[in-house]
DNA sequence: CCAATAGATTGACGTTCGTCAATACGAAGA
DNA sequence: TCTTCGTATTGACGAACGTCAATCTATTGG
């Protein structure tokens, strides 16, 4: 029987926590002035979409299933360190989602964090 | 007669031009994997946003129809060159503009780009 | 022309960030 | 158990960032 760890997963939910109202309810960005923590928890997610290999990264992984961590050194052109730092970021956004399966991490994005995020911006 | 002065416009567009098939096809970010240079230009809009004071500042433009530069000192707590820097990085991702009316630049949102960005991270 | 005022620019500061080499951790196979 | 291999962590370095005091520019009113 094996346990599946979840990588990312819980732990971004802590360090990263949007309240309800700021991903969930109604254009927080125009329909009311954003609170100073709102705006810093928003403003981490948009770092977390700030760098180009993130990008890439998360544009990878969205064009498949799963994406393997090895499976993103070649076409990012970075070291290891340097994927596992970046993966390390978008989960904690809550952008992916990361499972251990043996000695592999298999990456997916969660889309319905990238529609929440996509709400904000626009009413 | 007067000739409004474009603040934030046209140089804005050109330094983080998004050649068109990035900002208006159909989601790049999932559909296809993300050029580096897509990345690059992607990655500037969304540093822009990875502020929280800009947050603030964008959220506090979006709430009315003109802001001027001098209403924003006070509600963001900085100095007036931190406001300038802020507008100016707002303005050259293009998600504001601003035009200069005698002493003062009224800034605004500009909701299709807003639309744009949005519209990369949902399908 | 001169004084006053809104905004932009410059220069400097401490902080944060992206990157990688070295190392540590953990799981699978022999 | 020992070795191998994928990933995470640590530490260090240079680059980029947010901030503000000082200064400059441009516009208005006297």
């Amino acid at each position: 029987m094996t346990v599946n760890t979840r990588i990312g997963g819980m732990t971004s939910r802590r360090t990263v926590t949007l309240n309800d109202d700021t991903l969930n309810c109604c254009s927080p960005l125009v329909g009311a002035t954003l609170s100073d923590a709102e705006a810093v928890d928003l403003s981490q997610i948009f770092a977390a979409l700030s760098d180009p290999a993130r990008l890439r990264m998360l544009s990878l992984i969205a064009s498949e299933d799963e994406v393997c961590s090895c499976a993103l050194e070649e076409p990012l052109n970075k070291s290891q360190p340097t994927i596992s730092h970046h993966t390390k970021i978008l989960a904690a956004a809550g952008l992916i989602v990361g499972e251990k399966r043996g000695r592999w991490v298999w990456w997916r994005v969660v889309p319905e964090r990238l529609n929440d995020v996509a709400r904000i911006l626009s009413d």
